[in-house]
DNA sequence: TGCAAATACTTTGCATGCAAATTAAAATGT
DNA sequence: ACATTTTAATTTGCATGCAAAGTATTTGCA
């Protein structure tokens, strides 16, 4: 029984599994002089590009868990990167604000992206487009839950 | 000042961030029936496929911390999956072997790449194959370092 | 032979990802 | 109005990923 679906190297998973680490491990350097870990990245271009969001809106954004985003949030509150403010309207929700420091921080991100783009040497911009296409599908299939329950 | 290439749908390291995840979060239920996390399974992976390697050479196949993997392979030998055997050659070195149930995992877990590839529905084997050489060309380039230190 | 440098792992500290339990508050149904 | 249900967050416990420091061993080389 040779069992081909079980090798590794046949794996989409693990293939998924190398890049993700490799490219968060790629972003480590760069965002350290920011004082930025990745997901505390990922939740401050997603303030950037809106502000003043619930936590509920900034999870759908990021993709990022719940439960780590409260830590995380608390972290940048540290950091004085943004604030937690209590909704009058309906105090189950807070909205999250970015401060000062917390928006300048995006002129000095603005080079990050490029930063990390120039490491792919041989993957052209039309096969980057290609791979971001191919993952929307994998994470919708994913997402919206299809054949995992009728199984039998 | 738009900053297109800092908004998160514009990046491959965010989507990557979110199938790596989405895969992982879809393994756990399967993975549980056999008492496996996923990193775990990576492990029994390699394994099956060459069994009595060191535990660098685990850690080349599967592309797990070294940290990490201490740790892993002390849960594995307490659930009797395998043994971590001295090498009287090379006291530095460490060869794993696994136990009959460990090897006997290896028909319980058969199922487990179909019950996954199942729920792509929306992506062929022409574009999983795709996907997989252009996720391969991700890796090789983060890993063997280019442009980082030629900055200025 | 003997000591510095390289190897192979382990340990430690920090930051998540995730499931499950918990708390607080708003929305619903009767 | 009141109890039930749903929604929004936080908390908790477990399992990594990762960098850095620490521990044995082995190699290399003078």
């Amino acid at each position: 029984m040779s069992f081909e679906q079980l090798k590794l190297k046949n794996q989409l998973c693990h293939r998924l599994y190398m890049a993700s680490n490799s490219i968060a491990r790629a972003y480590r350097e760069p965002l350290a002089a920011l004082n930025l870990t990745y997901p505390q990245y990922v939740v401050m271009m997603a303030l950037w590009e809106q502000d003043k969001i619930t936590i509920a809106q900034l999870i759908d954004k990021t993709a990022i868990d719940g439960g780590a985003m409260t830590q995380i949030l608390k972290k940048m509150t540290e950091k004085s990167l943004l604030a937690v403010i209590k909704n009058e309207h309906d105090k189950r929700k807070r909205l999250i604000q970015l401060t000062h420091s917390g928006q300048a921080l995006k002129n000095d991100a603005a080079d990050i992206p490029k930063n990390i783009l120039c490491k792919f040497e041989s993957v052209d911009p039309t096969q980057a487009k290609q791979l971001m296409q191919l993952l929307d599908l994998v994470v919708n299939d994913l997402t919206s839950h299809s054949c995992a329950e009728n199984k039998d």
